[in-house]
DNA sequence: CACATTTCAGAGGTACTGATATGT
DNA sequence: CACATATCAGTAACTCTGAAATGT
């Protein structure tokens, strides 16, 4: 865009929404030199930081569709990162389990993220960071009703 | 989500993306209310700001792909919004104008999405809101490079 | 019966790629 | 010839809808 219109350029909405898409990009762009994507991160994340869980429940956690846990869940598992055993007390359910190499890749995962997070914030001083941080968590949650 | 994981609530990048997503929902869906989205909404923008233009000139301001940008047009000359006529110093090129109705349709979205920044902005001050924009304003300078 | 879980098949809006025809 | 323009067709990642099969 060679000349943003001053309107937009202005509006709190589209300075919101074009940043995230930059963001979003840095962010996949991270995580694919790693063979990841959001949803993997995401998924891995709640299987260590909630423990093994059904797949409705995983996707409740990490705010995924139940349609499209599963077919991350092939990927993960394909890849070794996840496993899937049935729940003896109900027969309906997968539980998912996060394994030993699972725990690694998120380990790396995390590292690159917070690389990603320096190159997006890279501008703005420790404090602004935090103040900016601390805004968009009070939208949010907001937002999120 | 009704845990979310703490990994996940402390990532600038997934607030960012997330306080996008629900913003772009909240535009889109006002917009909406008068029959627009946000393609209309940003050609009819670049069209009162910069003048009539070619449909190229256009998509680079508005930041819009010029695949798209024929799709858009199509609906907003559907609408009487603008007009297309041959340029006829370059052959190749349709000039595009914003009517009068155009620029009454702009002026009611104008005011629509006003309201929309209120709704995104709320749970904030006048002085966080500003503090929030300018932030915004240079990480997107910044990311644009 | 109402409800939860897993799975699949598809649709929607946004962004982009590629190809073509036309004209400079 | 290289390049710009307008158009169309199709792809890609992400989110969501709908429906089916299974089980509580």
């Amino acid at each position: 865009m060679e000349e943003t219109p001053a309107r937009l350029a202005a509006l709190p909405s589209w300075l919101l929404t074009q940043t995230a898409a930059h963001t979003h990009r840095l962010v996949i762009d991270g995580l694919a030199t790693l063979g990841a994507s959001g949803y993997h991160y995401r998924l891995l994340v709640a299987l260590e930081e909630f423990g093994p869980a059904s797949q409705a429940a995983l996707g409740r956690r990490a705010g995924i569709h139940l349609s499209d846990v599963v077919a991350a869940l092939n990927e993960l598992a394909g890849q070794g990162l996840i496993e899937r055993s049935p729940d003896p007390d109900d027969r309906r359910r997968n539980i998912v389990t996060i394994t030993a190499p699972g725990r690694r890749q998120l380990k790396k995962l995390d590292k690159q993220l917070a690389k990603t997070q320096d190159e997006l914030l890279a501008p703005l001083s420790e404090d602004e960071r935090d103040q900016l941080t601390r805004m968009l968590a009070r939208l949010l949650e907001h937002h999120k009703r």
